[in-house]
RNA sequence: GCGCCUGUAGCUCAGUCGGAUAGAGCAACUGCCUUCUAAGCAGUGGGCCAGGGGUUCGAAUCCCUUCAGGCGCGCCA
């Protein structure tokens, strides 16, 4: 539908181009007018070549609209109008909104789709939480984005890997282990303090009760130096299996989980070194070896080694964005905690080092969620290791309405969970109202088949070739809005492909579900008139298609009974 | 001190690349169920887009500045 607007007002310009002498146009912006009155579309073409041709916009948009007017193909417009300071407005003619409708009926989900990714490859790395503890609703919404971004980069046409980096070497897994050694120590009845700055959660005494169970005694006379690495192993690749299924239950899945010690292992970490020594990018300063990340645009260089020798936290993550580079990804997407943001410079100056074009690094920063219950903050006190996990908030709430809530705003803002608002199931929730406008078809739908002997989905039967449809019979400006409305998808879609911003998709379908909810009060579906009754239930049956195609990119279930 | 993010209706938030009269939901108020699901619909009220200055045909949007809130700035991880 934009498409062939574009194509339309591309092909008037470039015959005027040469008339005008301009070396280049401008790119061709084309909007959905907030009020209807204005139109399908507008452009405000002729409003930006009014500098360059130094002459009245409204002049300019005349010139245009009589040399689209000649072009073939233009008689999709019924009208088109310039208006305000020299919008050119676009009303599409019904019959090209029938065919637009007819189409998503025939083609479905597909029509709905891309191919802007042309197949390139995209890796979006998420959550990456540290094996130490449960995942937390933070990490919770930064699953929900990542997954709701997956979802619809593949729709789009990218071929896109998903991936979870695993924090298992170091301090912070060597600290939950010793926190379960210590617990274990406990539950065998010696007085063992955790460790300073040890995991105090809940979650630590079962790992150990398990050890109790299976090893006994066996570790009673031992220091920690001796079996630590049993209890680290053990402790953090339990808590993995915990995130695994806790995700799983989530709704979200992993492709790839890369370990943070394999790379150590396998010896990417000095690689990865060695090739930033050969590009002269490592230099020597007081006793350590520094990454001179300040010539991208970093703040500042960056130790890699220690004075001791030991690498820095920065070093395995050089590693592991230079395999991701390896591996063959045109994109780097990361989801990161806004906490992290000081991070981008470096990360970004690592890859540009291995020959990453600036932009194709991009990083969506996840916000605080700020959890409440009536209204009222819920205490979080991470010292004390209590915090509402995300399974609780799951278990309580449901994977639907979660992630629906977690995508109703942009990532980088922040944003209040209030769970019994959520679980309420009123008004006040906006997955029910959209899925709702999915069951009210289905139970649309149901009534047709048992009063009228329809299909199952209404009139529409696949490739029926009795099934009459006269979609020319929706002429109410309710059908003719919701028509615009399902044909608008696809621009929406790809914005939110492109800007990587699920929550636009979000915000579309609460639109739709609000103009069907509407439509459905004022007029009925199923009447005597049978054809109009088909054409409706076909209408219905569109606006289903795309209410489960937006809901699927966010991966939420469109239910048919509610 | 430096850097990043945020500031839009009573509340929670959208606002496309700088475009037309700034939107939605909730809350408040008024109506609508013998007819396809009332988890719904129709309507009313509600705004110094934090403040100030600038850029231009045009600014919630871009630049400068002030204020307020959040976060980040280690040879920690």
């Amino acid at each position: 539908m934009k498409q062939e607007t574009v194509g339309i007002i591309q092909k008037a310009l470039k015959s005027l181009q040469e008339k005008w002498g301009l070396e280049s146009l401008p790119d061709i912006d084309i909007e959905v007018p907030k009020n209807e009155a204005m139109g399908d579309f507008a452009t405000t073409i002729a409003m930006r070549l009014a500098k360059a041709l130094k002459r009245p916009p409204k002049k300019i948009a005349d010139e245009i609209v009589a040399e689209i007017k000649g072009i073939a193909g233009a008689d999709i417009f019924d009208e088109i109008e310039i208006a305000g300071a020299g919008f050119i407005n676009f009303k599409l003619k019904k019959e090209f909104l029938h065919a637009g409708l007819e189409r998503l009926l025939r083609e479905e989900h597909s029509s709905l789709r891309s191919d802007i990714g042309k197949g390139s490859r995209v890796q979006v790395e998420f959550v990456s939480a540290n094996p130490t503890g449960p995942l937390h609703v933070g990490h919770g919404r930064g699953a929900a984005v990542g997954n709701a971004l997956c979802r619809i980069l593949k729709a789009a046409g990218f071929d896109v890997q998903r991936e979870f980096y695993i924090n298992d070497a170091g301090l912070q897994v060597r600290l939950l282990g010793e926190s379960v050694f210590a617990r274990y120590l406990q539950l065998m009845g010696y007085d063992a303090p955790l460790p300073e700055d040890g995991y105090k959660g809940d979650y630590v005494e079962p790992i150990a009760e398990e050890i109790v169970k299976s090893a006994g005694e066996e570790y009673l006379n031992k220091s920690f130096e001796e079996c630590g690495e049993f209890f680290i192993d053990y402790s953090y690749k339990r808590m993995l299996a915990d995130l695994e299924e806790d995700l799983k239950d989530f709704g979200v899945v992993f492709d790839r989980w890369q370990s943070e010690k394999e790379l150590y292992e396998k010896g990417k970490v000095r690689e990865a070194l060695a090739s930033l020594q050969q590009k002269n990018l490592i230099y020597e300063k007081d006793g350590a070896r520094w990454f001179e990340s300040s010539r991208f645009g970093d703040d500042k260089d960056r130790v890699v080694v220690k004075k001791d020798g030991e690498f820095t936290y920065f070093a395995p993550d050089i590693a592991y964005h230079k395999d991701k580079l390896d591996r063959g990804f045109d994109t780097i997407i990361n989801i990161w905690g806004a906490d992290h943001h000081g991070y981008i410079p470096r990360i970004k100056s690592a890859l540009e080092a291995f020959g990453l074009p600036r932009d194709k690094f991009r990083v969506i920063l996840i916000q605080m969620v700020s959890l409440l219950r009536h209204g009222e903050p819920v205490q979080m006190s991470k010292r004390a290791g209590e915090f509402v996990t995300l399974r609780e908030v799951v278990d309580e709430v449901g994977a639907d309405i979660t992630k629906f809530i977690f995508l109703t705003r942009r990532a980088d803002s922040q944003l209040e969970f209030d769970i019994e608002v959520a679980k309420e199931q009123s008004a006040e929730n906006p997955v029910f109202y959209v899925q709702y406008a999915f069951a009210r078809i289905s139970s649309i739908f149901r009534q047709a088949a048992e009063k009228r002997g329809h299909g199952a989905r209404g009139m529409w039967q696949g490739d029926d070739k009795d099934t009459r449809r006269r979609l020319d019979l929706l002429t109410e400006n309710e059908e003719l809005s919701l028509i615009k409305k399902l044909l608008q998808y696809p621009m929406v879609f790809e914005g939110a492909a492109l800007s990587l911003e699920p929550h636009r998709i979000t915000y579309y379908l609460q639109e739709l579900a609000g103009m069907f909810h509407s439509y459905y009060n004022k007029h009925r579906v199923i009447s005597d008139d049978a054809d109009l009754a088909n054409a409706r239930l076909s209408l219905c049956r569109a606006v289903q298609i795309v209410l489960k195609e937006g809901l699927n990119m966010l991966g939420v279930s469109a239910p048919e009974r509610m």
